[in-house]
DNA sequence: ACTTAAACGAGACGGTACGTCGAGTCTTACC
DNA sequence: GGTAAGACTCGACGTACCGTCTCGTTTAAGT
């Protein structure tokens, strides 16, 4: 895991490292992560490109970070704005799990159309795609945490009864996830809350005739 | 659609296509998507490079033709072979819906294990990712015709009621569809066959409980 | 003696080498050999760097073609000039020895004193002293073809009886260059007409005295 | 000559100059001049880069100074053996100046043809070419003083009258002191014992023909 | 069958970015 | 305060490909 004689992480420069993500998140929204090179990062981070090859081994580690660190900025801001420190890390348990889904599918969605994250979180994945490190720590770190909500969720409602007993949560969660993650990622289709809210219905109650419903 | 003085597609040699096209899968799966040059691909298929920009307009254009081009000989192989033409054109209607799907799920599950297909579809997609043009492409020849067995195989159904006749067969594939391809490309978790019949029995009958069932 | 698959030397683009030749002698004057690079040479001649380094091997060698380079365009100039064809090209021989030494001498003096010329000619004798192949190149394409204007001199003079027989013309002209290359080079002493007179003298009729002269 | 805030030399390390030294000795012979770095002789010293920059402004200098303290250790050590203190820092004078001459001319080309002096020294020379302040110390330092040898014993042969009254003693060492130079330098001939013979004898006695000899 | 213009192979060209190396400066911890 | 260690900015290295541009040489359509 070491390569030739790791730097000393004590001494590294935080400033550069603050420098390299802002320029790095700049850089991928307005020319786009095919058209991102590590020399225009370094020059736009003011910073040498040795300092990017000795902490990064690719242009896609620097921006997985860069977006790492945005997501924890944020999450930090907002710790500190409210009181309660899960801000943004549950999804709400109204005891209502068709609406609960919704609410967060929706919010999903309005973030998948917005092109502040869109540009980075779409090159990430890309790169995931042809990269198997680099995509198993987008997975690990990105998507999994994200993925682990809706399995926290759905034990809920398997524990208040709403959800059959012998359904797996993690698999359960893909019927809603999966679909839109292909949508955004694919373009295959437009992404709304229409949309979601029509995968959150099929998905609880299947798409063959039930007997008597009421 | 036409650049300067478009080319004289009658006067084309067919035999550099297809030296390209074999050249371009070949070095797909041998040194991957992003190691992939056109420097490369025209040394191997023995063609001036020129040869190539005047026919495609990136290196992702030409591996999507490759790989159409790859499919349709694999299907025009199957015609030949058995007196049925709808060789894997079509899902299969036995009249259990449930079964028919597992049926192809599996199938589909098999053929993305299988390397083969793997290098090129999976460098397709990321390149799509950040490619709109690419993307459109990609999923109009690729993606969408197989979605469209799905829809077929569902109307079927629901003519037959044995799908709710408000569904919609287009969202509703993408109940089992959208997992798949998601644990795919991600790599989010294994993809096995116990997997896929799993995601079509919690798509047709739902996650929530039913009244009495039988 | 060929690299890998030599290029095509009869395709070779002789706007770009005269560009070269022009950039690399007006940087070497400008920044002096030590800060001269490859890079700036091509920036300056308008000149992909590449192409650089499909001709040449290195700095020097692009240095030492563009001095010849310049000594046959001067040689060239001078040519077509006079109707004497053999301009600079021929020491004089008007029957004394040591007048038409001295002449020779004293323009040598004269041209090692010339900025535009010192430059470069210092360059490469430096980079020869470390690079034996770029020496070797320097000594028979620069140096000896110099030093054999002498030799043919001394011949002549030999012939005439000026000199003695058992002479080695060879080692005699070194007894005059020799010491004018180093006090150039080493600049460990003044380079004067005087010098030279004087190195004539002490050459033609040896330090020891003499029997009666005359 | 001090930057600024010139650094106390009375608490410099001992022990890092002679390592700096060795080093410096050790690689320009193993990897040559050109490819001699500060980096690399701070490492193989272990010694840190900025103890380098602190006491020497060049990689020349540095091995100006390591090649002076070569010499200025081997005629301590000639010191030590015999009881005569100017070994080898005087030409000796039998009172038959050809003899001496070709003696000590003998065993300087025998120095030179030694890898161990070659390589420092050539790096020294060419360095000296194009950097006029190391040149200038280069010809101050080590090959003056050689020069004033031939001088003294010049003077001394003057004296004698083996030498004409007229003739300046700087000068005539040149005659072959500068081709033996460059003969070593510029490598455009053998360096044999016959080779500075024959120079000797030409500048002694010329190579005119002199009327009665004997 | 002959002509002729376009496609072709080959590859040199001006460029951009790569990933590495070393220069010279600066900071940290030690002695 | 000198030192070993090494991270930093900067600039050049030599390489790999990009996409464009000649060069002859096939080669296939139209005469």
């Amino acid at each position: 895991m070491a390569q030739k004689t790791a730097p000393d992480s004590t001494r590294r420069s935080e400033r550069s490292r603050r420098a390299i993500y802002d320029a790095a998140l700049a850089l991928v929204a307005e020319v786009g992560y095919a058209k991102l090179t590590i020399e225009a990062i370094a020059a736009r981070a003011g910073v040498g490109k040795q300092t990017i090859y000795r902490w990064w081994p690719s242009k896609g580690a620097v921006l997985l970070d860069a977006f790492l660190d945005l997501g924890e900025q944020a999450s930090r801001a907002a710790s500190e704005n409210a009181g309660k420190a899960e801000a943004e890390t549950e999804i709400p348990n109204t005891g209502d799990l068709e609406a609960d889904l919704k609410y967060v599918m929706r919010a999903t969605v309005d973030e998948f159309n917005d092109a502040k994250y869109d540009a980075p979180y779409r090159a990430l994945a890309a790169e995931g795609l042809l990269n198997p490190e680099l995509g198993a720590e987008f997975v690990e770190k990105l998507l999994e945490p994200q993925l682990q909500l809706f399995v926290k969720r759905v034990e809920q409602a398997r524990e208040a009864g709403h959800i059959m007993p012998h359904i797996d949560p993690r698999i359960a969660l893909e019927l809603w996830a999966g679909p839109l993650a292909q949508r955004w990622l694919m373009r295959s289709g437009p992404l709304t809350h229409d949309y979601v809210d029509t995968l959150v219905e099929y998905a609880l109650y299947g798409i063959t005739p039930r007997p008597a419903s009421s």
